[in-house]
DNA sequence: CAGCATCCTGCGTGATACTG
DNA sequence: CAGTATCACGCAGGATGCTG
């Protein structure tokens, strides 16, 4: 604990700012299998996005390098000469994953349809 | 493993709505103790948050009104004059706690201080 | 293929003032 | 005390078009 920040930040909040966006939980997700090029990643966003429309790539450039940055992912550029980069887990990457699936073990327990108001009468 | 439905929508996906904005998450922590007033939470709000301008009314009205909305908490409003008004977590939201924690523990471990980049080296 | 450059829009969040 | 009402603004996020 060498921090003696006046104020410590909120791990919850560091949270948040970490996954803002509506892409980089199931981005995470989508790598826990393995590396992924960033058409893979791309559309396998597509699937599960009801309305869908098809997210654009500046966005998901933005998402994955937001990523990047947060240390959860890494970048691995193939030279050149037709494009190819992958994408997948860092360590840290990894050690998020089980957060991410208590996250959709819950979610699919209480919520994806009815859910909202159901059990909420206790 | 049933998976079996056709326009599913992704659970990490409806998590990430619920828990859209800035304190929600942390207002379902807050209540995991028990029951609290509204000026109980806003000035427990304000503990942590680093720069912390006062969380307005507006703003947390808002997410509690979600939050209600949601199922994961439950409002008591004892008669009248002075207002007391208790916030409580619902079963589903009691459920929803130790995902809090399992998140609150990560951001632990990985963010809150200098991480970011630290172990993304690999 | 894997992006970047520009423009545009809705909404989440904050500031401020008022009320039962 | 526990909110509601208005105004204002930054930014996430989508649409299009271009490139190495």
């Amino acid at each position: 604990m060498a921090k003696a920040n006046p104020a410590r930040i909120c791990p919850v909040a560091a949270f948040q700012k970490m996954i803002s966006g509506k892409y980089k939980l199931r981005i995470v997700w989508d790598l826990k299998d393995g590396p992924r090029r960033y058409g893979e990643i791309r559309s396998g966003l597509l699937r599960g996005t009801e309305g869908s429309a098809e997210i654009t790539p500046r966005v998901l450039s933005r998402e994955l390098k937001a990523l990047t940055q947060s240390g959860l992912i890494d970048r691995k550029d193939f030279g050149e000469v037709p494009p190819k980069v992958e994408y997948r887990l860092t360590r840290k990457g990894k050690s998020f994953v089980p957060v991410v699936a208590a996250i959709r073990d819950w979610g699919d327990r209480h919520l994806t349809e009815t859910a909202t108001l159901v059990d909420a009468a206790e």
